[in-house]
RNA sequence: GCCUCCAUCGUCUAGCGGCCUAGGACGUCACCCUUUCAAGGUGAAGGUCGCGGGUUCGAAUCCCGCUGGAGGUACCA
Protein backbone atom coordinates (compact mmCIF):
# COMPACT_ATOMS: atom_id res chain seq x y z
CA UNK A 1 0.00 0.00 0.00
CA UNK A 2 1.14 3.44 -0.95
CA UNK A 3 1.19 6.02 1.98
CA UNK A 4 0.00 9.51 0.29
CA UNK A 5 0.22 12.23 2.32
CA UNK A 6 -2.81 14.25 2.09
CA UNK A 7 -3.11 17.23 1.06
CA UNK A 8 -2.50 16.54 -2.52
CA UNK A 9 -2.84 19.09 -4.97
CA UNK A 10 -2.38 17.60 -8.60
CA UNK A 11 -2.85 19.27 -11.79
CA UNK A 12 -3.75 18.51 -15.56
CA UNK A 13 -1.61 20.49 -18.06
CA UNK A 14 -2.57 19.60 -21.59
CA UNK A 15 -1.55 22.13 -24.27
CA UNK A 16 -3.97 23.54 -27.01
CA UNK A 17 -3.20 21.94 -29.68
CA UNK A 18 -6.33 20.44 -31.18
CA UNK A 19 -9.17 18.03 -29.77
CA UNK A 20 -8.70 16.58 -26.06
CA UNK A 21 -8.45 12.78 -27.12
CA UNK A 22 -9.66 10.12 -25.16
CA UNK A 23 -5.88 9.28 -23.96
CA UNK A 24 -5.79 12.99 -22.38
CA UNK A 25 -9.12 12.52 -20.85
CA UNK A 26 -7.79 9.92 -19.22
CA UNK A 27 -4.63 11.18 -17.54
CA UNK A 28 -7.13 14.46 -16.77
CA UNK A 29 -9.48 11.55 -14.70
CA UNK A 30 -6.78 9.70 -12.87
CA UNK A 31 -5.49 13.17 -12.08
CA UNK A 32 -9.64 14.30 -10.52
CA UNK A 33 -9.66 10.70 -8.74
CA UNK A 34 -6.48 11.16 -7.32
CA UNK A 35 -7.08 14.99 -5.88
CA UNK A 36 -10.92 13.46 -5.01
CA UNK A 37 -10.38 10.33 -3.24
CA UNK A 38 -7.30 12.04 -1.15
CA UNK A 39 -9.62 15.18 -0.46
CA UNK A 40 -7.11 17.25 -2.33
CA UNK A 41 -7.20 19.98 -5.16
CA UNK A 42 -7.05 19.69 -8.98
CA UNK A 43 -6.34 22.32 -11.28
CA UNK A 44 -5.95 22.71 -14.48
CA UNK A 45 -3.09 24.86 -16.59
CA UNK A 46 -3.08 25.37 -19.71
CA UNK A 47 0.32 24.67 -21.52
CA UNK A 48 0.83 27.09 -24.68
CA UNK A 49 4.48 27.68 -25.25
CA UNK A 50 4.50 26.50 -28.49
CA UNK A 51 3.16 29.26 -30.59
CA UNK A 52 3.30 27.09 -33.95
CA UNK A 53 1.51 24.00 -32.76
CA UNK A 54 -1.23 26.91 -30.87
CA UNK A 55 -4.77 26.49 -32.61
CA UNK A 56 -6.96 28.83 -31.44
CA UNK A 57 -10.03 27.94 -29.54
CA UNK A 58 -8.66 24.84 -28.20
CA UNK A 59 -8.29 25.24 -25.02
CA UNK A 60 -12.00 26.03 -24.48
CA UNK A 61 -12.91 22.87 -26.73
CA UNK A 62 -10.62 20.88 -24.06
CA UNK A 63 -12.58 22.33 -20.97
CA UNK A 64 -15.87 21.36 -22.72
CA UNK A 65 -14.57 18.01 -22.71
CA UNK A 66 -13.17 17.51 -19.33
CA UNK A 67 -17.12 18.94 -18.52
CA UNK A 68 -18.58 16.67 -19.97
CA UNK A 69 -16.63 13.69 -18.82
CA UNK A 70 -17.64 15.39 -15.21
CA UNK A 71 -14.27 16.92 -14.94
CA UNK A 72 -13.94 19.49 -12.50
CA UNK A 73 -11.53 21.90 -11.29
CA UNK A 74 -10.48 23.68 -8.16
CA UNK A 75 -8.42 26.13 -10.10
CA UNK A 76 -7.97 27.02 -14.00
CA UNK A 77 -7.88 29.52 -16.53
CA UNK A 78 -11.58 30.13 -16.43
CA UNK A 79 -12.05 30.35 -12.76
CA UNK A 80 -8.88 31.70 -11.69
CA UNK A 81 -7.45 30.71 -8.10
CA UNK A 82 -4.68 31.82 -5.93
CA UNK A 83 -1.92 30.83 -8.14
CA UNK A 84 -3.03 32.15 -10.99
CA UNK A 85 -2.86 33.14 -13.76
CA UNK A 86 -3.19 29.60 -15.45
CA UNK A 87 -2.36 30.24 -19.00
CA UNK A 88 1.97 30.07 -19.25
CA UNK A 89 1.73 32.12 -22.23
CA UNK A 90 0.31 34.57 -19.71
CA UNK A 91 2.63 33.76 -17.16
CA UNK A 92 5.39 34.35 -19.70
CA UNK A 93 4.20 37.78 -20.42
CA UNK A 94 4.01 38.44 -16.63
CA UNK A 95 7.63 37.37 -16.07
CA UNK A 96 7.20 34.28 -14.16
CA UNK A 97 9.85 32.21 -15.58
CA UNK A 98 12.56 34.41 -16.65
CA UNK A 99 13.88 34.82 -12.36
CA UNK A 100 14.55 30.78 -12.13
CA UNK A 101 16.22 31.01 -15.79
CA UNK A 102 18.63 33.94 -14.27
CA UNK A 103 18.95 32.34 -11.17
CA UNK A 104 20.42 29.24 -12.55
CA UNK A 105 22.45 31.46 -14.98
CA UNK A 106 24.07 33.19 -11.79
CA UNK A 107 24.59 29.75 -10.37
CA UNK A 108 26.51 28.32 -13.34
CA UNK A 109 24.00 25.92 -13.51
CA UNK A 110 22.62 26.90 -17.18
CA UNK A 111 23.90 28.59 -19.56
CA UNK A 112 23.24 31.27 -23.02
CA UNK A 113 24.04 28.83 -26.18
CA UNK A 114 24.69 30.43 -29.19
CA UNK A 115 24.80 27.47 -31.03
CA UNK A 116 22.45 27.67 -33.61
CA UNK A 117 19.67 24.87 -34.37
CA UNK A 118 21.17 24.32 -38.29
CA UNK A 119 24.96 24.01 -36.63
CA UNK A 120 23.12 21.56 -33.94
CA UNK A 121 22.53 19.07 -36.62
CA UNK A 122 25.83 19.81 -38.43
CA UNK A 123 27.44 18.83 -35.37
CA UNK A 124 24.83 15.87 -35.39
CA UNK A 125 25.72 14.76 -38.74
CA UNK A 126 29.41 15.19 -38.13
CA UNK A 127 29.50 12.74 -34.97
CA UNK A 128 27.53 10.12 -36.53
CA UNK A 129 29.91 10.33 -39.50
CA UNK A 130 32.69 9.70 -37.05
CA UNK A 131 30.89 7.10 -36.26
CA UNK A 132 29.26 8.22 -32.65
CA UNK A 133 26.64 6.00 -31.83
CA UNK A 134 24.78 8.91 -29.33
CA UNK A 135 25.39 11.99 -29.91
CA UNK A 136 24.78 13.86 -26.89
CA UNK A 137 25.08 17.97 -26.79
CA UNK A 138 26.66 19.70 -24.53
CA UNK A 139 27.21 23.08 -25.94
CA UNK A 140 30.64 24.98 -26.22
CA UNK A 141 29.42 27.78 -24.14
CA UNK A 142 29.16 26.02 -21.12
CA UNK A 143 32.39 26.48 -19.80
CA UNK A 144 32.49 30.05 -20.93
CA UNK A 145 32.59 32.65 -17.88
CA UNK A 146 28.72 34.24 -17.75
CA UNK A 147 30.18 37.63 -18.55
CA UNK A 148 31.39 36.33 -21.87
CA UNK A 149 28.06 35.17 -22.41
CA UNK A 150 26.37 38.24 -21.38
CA UNK A 151 28.82 40.03 -23.86
CA UNK A 152 27.80 37.96 -26.90
CA UNK A 153 24.14 38.84 -25.78
CA UNK A 154 24.43 42.25 -25.70
CA UNK A 155 25.88 42.36 -29.20
CA UNK A 156 22.49 40.75 -30.08
CA UNK A 157 23.51 37.55 -31.25
CA UNK A 158 20.36 35.00 -30.53
CA UNK A 159 20.85 32.69 -27.81
CA UNK A 160 18.75 30.16 -25.86
CA UNK A 161 19.49 29.01 -22.15
CA UNK A 162 20.30 25.70 -21.50
CA UNK A 163 20.59 23.37 -18.70
CA UNK A 164 23.92 22.62 -17.64
CA UNK A 165 23.68 18.50 -17.36
CA UNK A 166 26.17 16.59 -15.24
CA UNK A 167 28.34 14.37 -17.62
CA UNK A 168 29.29 12.09 -14.55
CA UNK A 169 26.74 10.42 -12.09
CA UNK A 170 23.64 9.26 -12.50
CA UNK A 171 19.98 10.99 -11.74
CA UNK A 172 17.60 8.70 -10.11
CA UNK A 173 13.78 9.17 -9.55
CA UNK A 174 10.69 7.22 -7.47
CA UNK A 175 7.52 6.29 -9.44
CA UNK A 176 4.20 5.03 -8.06
CA UNK A 177 3.47 3.05 -10.87
CA UNK A 178 6.55 2.04 -12.61
CA UNK A 179 10.59 1.32 -12.35
CA UNK A 180 9.53 -0.86 -9.08
CA UNK A 181 10.83 -1.06 -5.66
CA UNK A 182 14.25 0.36 -6.90
CA UNK A 183 12.82 3.09 -9.18
CA UNK A 184 14.04 4.44 -12.35
CA UNK A 185 17.94 5.39 -12.81
CA UNK A 186 19.51 6.97 -15.96
CA UNK A 187 23.05 7.90 -16.25
CA UNK A 188 23.97 11.74 -16.88
CA UNK A 189 26.04 10.79 -20.25
CA UNK A 190 22.79 9.38 -22.10
CA UNK A 191 21.34 13.20 -21.14
CA UNK A 192 22.24 16.52 -22.93
CA UNK A 193 22.11 20.20 -22.36
CA UNK A 194 18.25 21.05 -23.07
CA UNK A 195 16.78 24.15 -23.83
CA UNK A 196 14.88 25.60 -20.72
CA UNK A 197 14.32 29.43 -23.06
CA UNK A 198 13.85 29.17 -26.71
CA UNK A 199 15.44 32.09 -28.33
CA UNK A 200 11.90 33.70 -28.53
CA UNK A 201 12.28 34.33 -24.79
CA UNK A 202 9.43 31.61 -24.57
CA UNK A 203 10.00 28.82 -21.76
CA UNK A 204 10.48 25.44 -22.91
CA UNK A 205 8.04 22.74 -21.49
CA UNK A 206 10.76 21.28 -19.49
CA UNK A 207 11.43 24.69 -17.32
CA UNK A 208 7.16 26.03 -17.92
CA UNK A 209 5.68 23.26 -15.93
CA UNK A 210 8.42 22.53 -13.12
CA UNK A 211 8.39 26.31 -12.13
CA UNK A 212 4.49 26.19 -12.39
CA UNK A 213 4.49 22.78 -10.49
CA UNK A 214 6.85 24.62 -7.85
CA UNK A 215 4.71 28.00 -7.93
CA UNK A 216 1.56 25.69 -7.40
CA UNK A 217 2.33 23.86 -4.71
CA UNK A 218 1.55 20.48 -6.79
CA UNK A 219 2.54 17.31 -4.92
CA UNK A 220 1.79 14.22 -7.02
CA UNK A 221 2.58 14.64 -10.79
CA UNK A 222 0.52 11.91 -12.42
CA UNK A 223 1.17 12.28 -16.26
CA UNK A 224 1.52 10.40 -19.09
CA UNK A 225 4.01 7.71 -19.96
CA UNK A 226 5.73 9.28 -22.70
CA UNK A 227 7.05 11.85 -19.86
CA UNK A 228 9.47 9.28 -18.11
CA UNK A 229 13.05 9.43 -20.28
CA UNK A 230 12.77 13.49 -19.54
CA UNK A 231 11.56 13.02 -15.63
CA UNK A 232 15.74 13.20 -15.18
CA UNK A 233 15.82 16.39 -16.33
CA UNK A 234 13.31 17.81 -14.39
CA UNK A 235 14.87 15.96 -11.17
CA UNK A 236 18.07 17.80 -11.91
CA UNK A 237 16.06 20.92 -11.98
CA UNK A 238 14.53 20.82 -8.86
CA UNK A 239 17.87 20.41 -7.50
CA UNK A 240 19.36 22.98 -9.00
CA UNK A 241 16.67 25.22 -7.97
CA UNK A 242 16.83 23.80 -4.23
CA UNK A 243 13.12 22.86 -4.65
CA UNK A 244 11.87 19.46 -3.40
CA UNK A 245 10.44 17.82 -6.73
CA UNK A 246 6.96 16.39 -6.13
CA UNK A 247 6.25 12.32 -6.75
CA UNK A 248 6.09 11.19 -10.16
CA UNK A 249 3.35 8.53 -11.11
CA UNK A 250 3.51 7.89 -15.06
CA UNK A 251 0.14 6.62 -16.38
CA UNK A 252 0.29 3.93 -19.07
CA UNK A 253 -0.37 4.55 -22.40
CA UNK A 254 -3.30 3.64 -24.04
CA UNK A 255 -2.15 1.85 -27.52
CA UNK A 256 -4.06 1.74 -30.65
CA UNK A 257 -6.49 -1.22 -31.37
CA UNK A 258 -4.18 -2.54 -33.38
CA UNK A 259 -1.68 -2.28 -30.83
CA UNK A 260 0.79 -1.02 -32.89
CA UNK A 261 1.72 2.84 -30.96
CA UNK A 262 -0.02 5.07 -28.98
CA UNK A 263 -3.19 6.48 -29.78
CA UNK A 264 -3.19 9.73 -31.68
CA UNK A 265 -5.72 12.24 -32.57
CA UNK A 266 -4.17 12.28 -36.17
CA UNK A 267 -4.85 8.75 -36.77
CA UNK A 268 -7.42 7.53 -34.84
CA UNK A 269 -10.96 8.71 -34.49
CA UNK A 270 -10.75 9.29 -30.53
CA UNK A 271 -11.43 13.36 -29.89
CA UNK A 272 -13.65 13.27 -27.05
CA UNK A 273 -15.87 15.63 -28.50
CA UNK A 274 -16.93 12.75 -31.66
CA UNK A 275 -18.22 10.86 -28.55
CA UNK A 276 -20.59 13.10 -27.51
CA UNK A 277 -21.61 13.75 -31.01
CA UNK A 278 -22.44 9.96 -31.36
CA UNK A 279 -24.34 9.72 -28.53
CA UNK A 280 -22.03 8.52 -25.45
CA UNK A 281 -23.04 9.05 -22.31
CA UNK A 282 -20.62 10.43 -20.16
CA UNK A 283 -21.07 8.14 -16.89
CA UNK A 284 -20.07 5.32 -19.58
CA UNK A 285 -16.97 7.06 -20.62
CA UNK A 286 -16.25 7.73 -17.16
CA UNK A 287 -16.87 4.68 -16.61
CA UNK A 288 -15.16 3.01 -19.32
CA UNK A 289 -11.40 5.48 -18.84
CA UNK A 290 -11.53 4.86 -15.51
CA UNK A 291 -10.55 1.51 -16.36
CA UNK A 292 -8.12 1.96 -18.78
CA UNK A 293 -5.13 1.09 -16.80
CA UNK A 294 -6.98 0.95 -13.21
CA UNK A 295 -9.01 -2.06 -11.47
CA UNK A 296 -10.54 -1.90 -8.43
CA UNK A 297 -11.14 -5.82 -8.34
CA UNK A 298 -11.32 -9.14 -10.20
CA UNK A 299 -14.98 -8.47 -11.41
CA UNK A 300 -16.23 -5.12 -10.37
CA UNK A 301 -16.53 -2.94 -13.66
CA UNK A 302 -19.92 -1.49 -13.43
CA UNK A 303 -19.64 1.82 -11.04
CA UNK A 304 -20.81 5.24 -10.03
CA UNK A 305 -18.73 8.43 -10.24
CA UNK A 306 -18.74 7.95 -6.05
CA UNK A 307 -17.63 4.53 -5.88
CA UNK A 308 -14.84 5.60 -8.27
CA UNK A 309 -13.82 8.42 -6.23
CA UNK A 310 -14.08 6.24 -3.02
CA UNK A 311 -12.37 3.09 -4.26
CA UNK A 312 -9.35 4.33 -6.38
CA UNK A 313 -5.87 4.03 -5.33
CA UNK A 314 -2.71 5.14 -7.37
CA UNK A 315 -1.50 1.32 -6.05
CA UNK A 316 -3.77 -0.37 -8.36
CA UNK A 317 -2.40 1.59 -11.16
CA UNK A 318 -1.59 -0.85 -14.54
CA UNK A 319 2.38 -0.06 -15.29
CA UNK A 320 1.60 -2.53 -18.48
CA UNK A 321 -0.01 -0.21 -21.25
CA UNK A 322 -3.72 -0.62 -22.27
CA UNK A 323 -5.12 -1.15 -25.26
CA UNK A 324 -8.05 1.14 -26.81
CA UNK A 325 -11.09 -1.14 -27.28
CA UNK A 326 -14.38 0.89 -28.95
CA UNK A 327 -16.26 -2.71 -28.29
CA UNK A 328 -16.38 -2.53 -24.82
CA UNK A 329 -17.22 1.21 -24.57
CA UNK A 330 -19.95 0.37 -26.84
CA UNK A 331 -21.41 -2.21 -24.88
CA UNK A 332 -20.93 -0.06 -21.28
CA UNK A 333 -22.76 2.39 -23.18
CA UNK A 334 -25.68 0.29 -23.73
CA UNK A 335 -25.67 -0.60 -19.87
CA UNK A 336 -25.79 2.86 -19.13
CA UNK A 337 -28.86 3.96 -21.75
CA UNK A 338 -30.54 0.87 -20.25
CA UNK A 339 -30.51 2.03 -16.90
CA UNK A 340 -32.01 5.29 -17.71
CA UNK A 341 -35.64 5.88 -17.77
CA UNK A 342 -37.43 5.84 -20.86
CA UNK A 343 -38.20 9.37 -20.37
CA UNK A 344 -34.80 10.50 -19.52
CA UNK A 345 -34.07 8.49 -22.46
CA UNK A 346 -36.55 10.41 -24.84
CA UNK A 347 -35.18 13.60 -23.58
CA UNK A 348 -31.60 12.52 -24.46
CA UNK A 349 -31.99 11.26 -28.27
CA UNK A 350 -34.14 14.38 -29.23
CA UNK A 351 -31.13 16.30 -30.06
CA UNK A 352 -29.90 13.51 -32.28
CA UNK A 353 -33.63 13.22 -34.08
CA UNK A 354 -33.33 16.94 -34.74
CA UNK A 355 -30.10 17.06 -36.25
CA UNK A 356 -31.65 14.28 -38.81
CA UNK A 357 -34.25 16.64 -39.43
CA UNK A 358 -36.68 13.72 -37.74
CA UNK A 359 -37.98 16.45 -35.38
CA UNK A 360 -38.36 20.30 -35.70
CA UNK A 361 -36.43 22.71 -33.45
CA UNK A 362 -37.68 23.94 -30.56
CA UNK A 363 -39.43 20.63 -30.50
CA UNK A 364 -43.33 21.40 -30.01
CA UNK A 365 -45.26 19.67 -26.95
CA UNK A 366 -46.82 17.35 -29.13
CA UNK A 367 -43.80 15.55 -31.19
CA UNK A 368 -42.39 15.68 -27.46
CA UNK A 369 -44.93 13.48 -26.42
CA UNK A 370 -44.60 11.33 -29.85
CA UNK A 371 -41.14 10.70 -29.41
CA UNK A 372 -41.84 9.57 -25.80
CA UNK A 373 -44.38 7.07 -26.77
CA UNK A 374 -41.51 5.67 -29.39
CA UNK A 375 -38.46 5.71 -26.94
CA UNK A 376 -39.78 2.41 -25.00
CA UNK A 377 -39.90 0.68 -28.51
CA UNK A 378 -35.92 1.43 -29.30
CA UNK A 379 -34.57 2.08 -25.65
CA UNK A 380 -32.92 -1.69 -24.94
CA UNK A 381 -32.03 -1.64 -29.10
CA UNK A 382 -29.79 1.07 -28.51
CA UNK A 383 -26.03 1.22 -27.64
CA UNK A 384 -25.32 5.04 -29.59
CA UNK A 385 -28.03 7.38 -28.72
CA UNK A 386 -26.73 8.41 -32.34
CA UNK A 387 -28.61 5.36 -33.71
CA UNK A 388 -32.27 6.69 -32.61
CA UNK A 389 -32.66 8.34 -35.51
CA UNK A 390 -32.06 5.35 -38.28
CA UNK A 391 -34.23 3.36 -36.23
CA UNK A 392 -37.20 6.13 -35.90
CA UNK A 393 -37.24 7.58 -39.27
CA UNK A 394 -40.20 5.64 -40.61
CA UNK A 395 -42.85 7.23 -37.82
CA UNK A 396 -41.72 10.38 -39.00
CA UNK A 397 -41.62 10.08 -42.36
CA UNK A 398 -42.75 8.51 -45.38
CA UNK A 399 -41.16 5.40 -46.97
CA UNK A 400 -40.65 4.37 -49.66
CA UNK A 401 -43.08 1.60 -50.96
CA UNK A 402 -40.93 -1.63 -50.50
CA UNK A 403 -39.75 -3.83 -53.58
CA UNK A 404 -41.30 -7.22 -53.70
CA UNK A 405 -37.91 -8.81 -52.71
CA UNK A 406 -37.80 -7.53 -49.33
CA UNK A 407 -41.26 -7.95 -48.70
CA UNK A 408 -42.32 -11.51 -49.58
CA UNK A 409 -41.13 -13.38 -47.09
CA UNK A 410 -39.29 -16.32 -47.10
CA UNK A 411 -40.92 -19.78 -48.58
CA UNK A 412 -43.45 -17.59 -50.09
CA UNK A 413 -43.90 -16.02 -53.16
CA UNK A 414 -45.55 -12.89 -54.96
CA UNK A 415 -49.10 -14.72 -55.04
CA UNK A 416 -49.13 -15.32 -51.63
CA UNK A 417 -47.43 -12.66 -49.73
CA UNK A 418 -50.61 -10.72 -52.23
CA UNK A 419 -53.17 -12.87 -50.35
CA UNK A 420 -51.82 -12.34 -47.26
CA UNK A 421 -51.42 -8.89 -47.10
CA UNK A 422 -55.07 -8.25 -48.38
CA UNK A 423 -56.53 -10.65 -45.47
CA UNK A 424 -54.37 -8.21 -43.30
CA UNK A 425 -55.36 -5.34 -44.56
CA UNK A 426 -58.79 -6.16 -44.09
CA UNK A 427 -58.84 -7.66 -40.62
CA UNK A 428 -56.77 -4.13 -39.42
CA UNK A 429 -59.35 -2.49 -41.08
CA UNK A 430 -61.99 -4.37 -39.32
CA UNK A 431 -60.23 -2.93 -35.27
CA UNK A 432 -61.73 0.61 -35.53
CA UNK A 433 -59.52 1.84 -33.01
CA UNK A 434 -55.85 1.13 -32.15
CA UNK A 435 -54.64 3.18 -29.39
CA UNK A 436 -53.80 0.50 -26.52
CA UNK A 437 -54.93 -2.31 -28.83
CA UNK A 438 -51.94 -4.50 -29.73
CA UNK A 439 -52.90 -7.46 -27.82
CA UNK A 440 -56.19 -7.31 -29.91
CA UNK A 441 -53.72 -6.27 -33.13
CA UNK A 442 -51.78 -9.51 -32.40
CA UNK A 443 -54.90 -11.53 -32.05
CA UNK A 444 -56.19 -10.46 -34.82
CA UNK A 445 -53.16 -11.43 -36.97
CA UNK A 446 -52.31 -14.84 -35.35
CA UNK A 447 -56.02 -16.29 -36.02
CA UNK A 448 -55.12 -15.04 -39.53
CA UNK A 449 -52.16 -16.47 -39.55
CA UNK A 450 -54.23 -20.19 -39.26
CA UNK A 451 -56.69 -19.59 -41.44
CA UNK A 452 -53.97 -18.54 -43.91
CA UNK A 453 -51.31 -21.74 -42.74
CA UNK A 454 -48.54 -19.17 -42.16
CA UNK A 455 -45.83 -19.05 -39.44
CA UNK A 456 -46.29 -16.11 -37.44
CA UNK A 457 -42.59 -15.09 -38.51
CA UNK A 458 -43.85 -14.81 -42.36
CA UNK A 459 -46.54 -12.92 -41.61
CA UNK A 460 -45.52 -10.78 -39.13
CA UNK A 461 -42.40 -10.55 -41.61
CA UNK A 462 -44.46 -9.21 -44.64
CA UNK A 463 -46.27 -6.92 -42.30
CA UNK A 464 -43.30 -5.20 -40.82
CA UNK A 465 -41.45 -4.89 -44.14
CA UNK A 466 -45.02 -3.55 -45.70
CA UNK A 467 -45.01 -1.18 -42.66
CA UNK A 468 -41.40 0.03 -42.52
CA UNK A 469 -39.98 -0.86 -45.31
CA UNK A 470 -37.07 -2.63 -43.21
CA UNK A 471 -36.60 -6.09 -41.91
CA UNK A 472 -35.23 -4.91 -38.42
CA UNK A 473 -37.51 -2.78 -36.76
CA UNK A 474 -39.44 -2.79 -33.33
CA UNK A 475 -41.37 -4.76 -32.26
CA UNK A 476 -44.66 -5.25 -34.61
CA UNK A 477 -47.70 -4.31 -32.61
CA UNK A 478 -46.50 -1.43 -30.95
CA UNK A 479 -44.82 -0.47 -34.18
CA UNK A 480 -48.18 -0.42 -35.29
CA UNK A 481 -50.24 1.68 -32.88
CA UNK A 482 -47.36 3.65 -32.49
CA UNK A 483 -47.86 4.76 -36.38
CA UNK A 484 -51.36 4.84 -36.06
CA UNK A 485 -54.24 2.82 -37.86
CA UNK A 486 -54.67 5.30 -40.97
CA UNK A 487 -50.81 5.50 -42.09
CA UNK A 488 -50.46 1.59 -41.30
CA UNK A 489 -53.62 0.44 -43.67
CA UNK A 490 -52.13 2.99 -46.02
CA UNK A 491 -48.81 1.78 -46.23
CA UNK A 492 -50.15 -1.74 -46.23
CA UNK A 493 -52.16 -1.06 -48.79
CA UNK A 494 -49.31 1.06 -50.99
CA UNK A 495 -47.09 -2.56 -50.38
CA UNK A 496 -49.89 -4.80 -51.52
CA UNK A 497 -49.88 -3.17 -54.69
CA UNK A 498 -45.70 -4.15 -55.43
CA UNK A 499 -46.89 -7.55 -55.28
CA UNK A 500 -50.16 -7.63 -56.92
CA UNK A 501 -51.09 -10.09 -60.17
C1' G B 1 21.50 2.37 -33.05
C1' C B 2 21.35 3.99 -27.91
C1' C B 3 18.53 4.80 -23.23
C1' U B 4 14.16 3.79 -20.21
C1' C B 5 9.83 1.23 -19.24
C1' C B 6 6.51 -2.91 -20.01
C1' A B 7 5.12 -8.38 -20.85
C1' U B 8 -1.52 -13.40 -17.88
C1' C B 9 -7.21 -15.89 -23.06
C1' G B 10 -8.15 -11.90 -29.64
C1' U B 11 -8.92 -7.31 -26.08
C1' C B 12 -9.34 -5.11 -20.91
C1' U B 13 -7.95 -7.29 -16.52
C1' A B 14 -7.75 -10.47 -11.26
C1' G B 15 -3.48 -12.67 -9.34
C1' C B 16 1.60 -9.78 -5.42
C1' G B 17 5.27 -18.07 -3.35
C1' G B 18 0.99 -22.92 -1.94
C1' C B 19 -6.42 -20.89 -2.18
C1' C B 20 -4.65 -21.34 -9.79
C1' U B 21 -6.21 -28.26 -13.02
C1' A B 22 -5.31 -19.28 -13.67
C1' G B 23 -11.02 -15.98 -11.95
C1' G B 24 -14.17 -11.92 -14.23
C1' A B 25 -15.65 -8.67 -18.40
C1' C B 26 -15.80 -7.40 -23.80
C1' G B 27 -15.76 -9.90 -28.28
C1' U B 28 -16.83 -14.81 -30.76
C1' C B 29 -19.93 -19.31 -31.12
C1' A B 30 -24.16 -22.50 -29.60
C1' C B 31 -28.75 -23.16 -27.24
C1' C B 32 -33.18 -21.05 -24.65
C1' C B 33 -36.76 -17.01 -24.89
C1' U B 34 -38.96 -14.90 -29.32
C1' U B 35 -42.80 -11.72 -34.87
C1' U B 36 -37.32 -9.35 -36.89
C1' C B 37 -33.41 -6.99 -34.17
C1' A B 38 -31.87 -6.17 -29.45
C1' A B 39 -32.10 -7.19 -24.31
C1' G B 40 -32.18 -11.34 -20.90
C1' G B 41 -30.88 -16.58 -19.51
C1' U B 42 -27.66 -20.95 -20.02
C1' G B 43 -23.35 -22.92 -21.90
C1' A B 44 -18.83 -23.43 -24.97
C1' A B 45 -14.41 -22.38 -27.33
C1' G B 46 -10.23 -19.33 -26.13
C1' G B 47 -4.25 -18.70 -21.91
C1' U B 48 1.66 -24.81 -21.94
C1' C B 49 0.74 -17.09 -17.55
C1' G B 50 6.31 -14.38 -24.33
C1' C B 51 10.86 -17.89 -24.37
C1' G B 52 15.11 -20.08 -21.69
C1' G B 53 17.60 -20.65 -17.30
C1' G B 54 17.83 -20.36 -12.06
C1' U B 55 16.07 -19.70 -6.45
C1' U B 56 12.49 -22.78 -3.60
C1' C B 57 9.64 -28.63 -0.86
C1' G B 58 6.55 -25.48 -4.17
C1' A B 59 6.56 -19.84 -9.20
C1' A B 60 1.97 -16.62 -13.34
C1' U B 61 3.99 -14.63 -8.78
C1' C B 62 11.28 -13.80 -6.79
C1' C B 63 16.31 -13.42 -9.73
C1' C B 64 19.16 -13.50 -14.48
C1' G B 65 19.37 -13.74 -19.80
C1' C B 66 16.80 -13.50 -24.38
C1' U B 67 12.82 -12.02 -27.37
C1' G B 68 8.87 -8.86 -28.36
C1' G B 69 6.25 -4.25 -27.66
C1' A B 70 5.94 0.82 -26.21
C1' G B 71 8.15 5.48 -25.13
C1' G B 72 12.26 8.79 -25.57
C1' U B 73 16.41 10.39 -28.37
C1' A B 74 13.33 18.64 -30.82
C1' C B 75 14.60 25.98 -29.59
C1' C B 76 6.92 19.96 -29.46
C1' A B 77 4.45 19.10 -25.51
Amino acid sequence: MIDIKSPVRVRFAPSPTGFLHIGGVRTALFNWLFARHYGGQFLLRIEDTDEKRFVPGAADDLMTSMRWVGIDWDEGPDIGGPFGPYVQSVRNEQGVYMPFANQLLDAGLAYMSFTTEEELTQMKAVAEARGIKAFRFRGPERDWPLAKQQEMAARGVPYTIRLKVPSEGSTHFNDLVRGGEDGIRINNNELYDIVLIKKTGMPVYHMAHLVDDHLMQITHVLRSDEWVASTPYHVLLYQYLGWNAPTFAHLPPILRQDGHGKLSKRKDDVSANRFWERGYLADAMFNYLTLQGWSYDDHTEIMTRAEVVERFSIDRVQSSPARWNPAKLLDMNGIYIRAMSSTDVAVAITPFLQKAGLVPTPVDSKTAAYVATLTPLIHERLKELGEAPELLDFFFSDIETPSAETLIPKKMDAQSTHTALVAVHAALSAVAEWQGQEATLEATLRTLCEQLELKPGQLFGAVRVAISNRTVAPPLFETLTALGRERALARIAAALGVVAP
